[in-house]
RNA sequence: CGGGGUGUGGCGCAGUUGGUAGCGCGCCGCGUUCGGGACGCGGAGGCCAGCGGUUCAAGUCCGCUCACCCCGACCA
């Protein structure tokens, strides 16, 4: 992609009244746009990303053998009643509106109970089980008060998994099976040496959901992390009961500001009774499905990617989430130095890199500063001192230094960088 | 939902005791530049958030509404 082609562009203020970091960053390079409180569009750059990230989660959500769909925004208020969600008072961020003849609708805030009534249908017998699904929807969710950038947001594209289980056996080994991919997950976007599984409340299903914290000073969550066992504890559940159950010693723990990037929750069969998801078991006799459900803010996940491992000069993108591997740019506007750099694109894309290419005649601190900002792993350029050895400066994102390179040495170091 | 703040060209802001709106960035044209957000000259662009008052006269004073931001509560 050429960068005088792309839509929008990077900008040098910083949004007035956008005082998280993730935000004010993505907006400046172009990634997103405010709509307005809490609510972003995904532009170009950054609806690449979330399709980076999307690839990343389907990939280790496929290998658990769980199967994509997408279930509706519109949602009924009779399937929320039966698990007595609907009123304001138990559930306090619902969107709703109503239909023509007057029926009250809802926003699709979550998913369970709208998926597990679906399931009521194609779950008979255990022969039926187990199954397990997931989707990437958006989210609606009426805060209060909107924050943190896109990392709180009204809106926002959630991955949701959800598992229908036969026994407390089976379910805990998908749940198991899940914690690892979500580790996998966090581990290729970026994040695995500072995020941490977390035990936190568990609600009234079980003792324990888990939860995946970001560790970050701009965090929401205060969690107590035991560094060398890769555990957290959320400040919500910590007492001496729980240490002594995790068999943690209180003094051995880091209090930590942190961002939650993904839960996963049991609900047992209690959910699944109370909207009469049941099935037959060997012996005949009628079983609550045992219900598990698993979230990733994708969006907030590229908000923390952004919040997490930007710089003084801008965004820094792990290599299989950034919207292009390589940012190249040619410095003076002199004609040979010009057809170097779009000879370069066009070998650049033959080979299959992703490279966005700054071909606009402006200059070379402008596009520093934008190469910089946009975050892309690389740094490309051309100029009259590079070519005149038939090489190019190279330079990686978060590295200082600088090496030149012949064309077939660019096209080798970065044809197995691009993202999936 | 409590407390505080802000709404003026696309963006960021200034605007005195009320007298008919200006600066920077960006944008358009021409020229000079070209390894870390260059410079000169010439342009375009505004019902001053909305509604209603006071006044000969309102961006400015008063009232209401809306929007946005910050702190707190909330985040199932």
């Amino acid at each position: 992609m050429k960068l005088s082609e792309l839509f929008t562009k990077t900008s040098k203020d910083i949004p007035v009244g956008e005082t998280a970091k993730n935000a004010q960053l993505l907006i400046r390079a172009g990634f997103i746009f405010k709509d307005s409180a809490g609510v972003y569009a995904l532009l170009p750059l950054g609806l690449t990303v979330v399709e980076n990230l999307k690839g990343i989660i389907r990939k280790e959500m496929n290998s658990l053998g769980a199967q994509e769909l997408l279930m509706t925004t519109l949602q009924r208020k009779e399937i929320w009643e039966q698990t007595d969600r609907w009123d304001d008072n138990n559930v306090s961020c619902w969107f709703k509106s109503k239909l023509k003849n007057g029926a009250e609708v809802g926003m699709a805030w979550s998913h369970e109970e709208q998926i597990t009534n679906m399931m009521r249908l194609f779950i008979a017998s255990y022969r039926d089980l187990p199954v397990n699904v997931y989707q990437f929807q958006t989210k609606l969710r009426n805060e209060t008060r909107a924050r943190s950038g896109i990392i709180r947001a009204r809106e926002f594209l959630m991955k949701d998994l959800y598992s229908y289980s036969r026994t407390e056996a089976e379910h805990q080994a998908f749940y198991d099976s899940v914690t690892a991919a979500y580790l996998r997950v966090f581990d290729q976007v970026g994040l695995g040496d500072r995020t941490f599984l977390t035990f936190a409340s568990g609600g009234d299903f079980t003792q324990f959901s888990h939860e995946f914290q970001t560790i970050t000073p701009s965090g929401e969550d205060t969690i107590y992390l035991h560094r060398g066992k890769k555990i957290a504890i959320n400040e919500d559940v910590l007492d001496d009961d729980v240490l002594k159950k995790l068999e943690l010693d209180r003094a051995e723990l880091e209090k930590l500001l942190a961002v939650e990037v993904g839960n996963i929750f049991s609900f047992g069969g209690v959910k699944s009774a109370q909207l009469g998801c049941y099935y037959s078991d060997e012996d005949g006799k009628q079983k609550p499905v045992i219900l598990g459900s698993y979230g990733i803010g994708v969006t907030r996940l590229m908000g923390v990617i952004a919040e997490c491992l930007a710089d003084g000069n801008g965004l820094v993108w792990p290599a299989n989430v950034a919207p292009a591997t390589v940012h190249l740019i040619f410095v003076g506007n002199d004609d040979t130095v010009i057809k170097a750099a779009t000879d370069l694109y066009h070998q650049l894309q033959a080979a299959n890199v992703k490279v966005l290419y700054d071909d606009r005649v402006i200059t070379a601190g402008e596009k520093f500063a934008d190469a910089d900002l946009i975050g892309l792993p690389y740094r490309l350029t051309v100029s009259q001192r590079t070519i005149e050895n038939e090489q190019f400066e190279l330079k990686p994102r978060t590295i200082k230094d600088t090496k030149l390179v012949t064309a077939d040495e660019v096209i080798k170091i970065l044809a197995t960088k691009n993202a999936n």
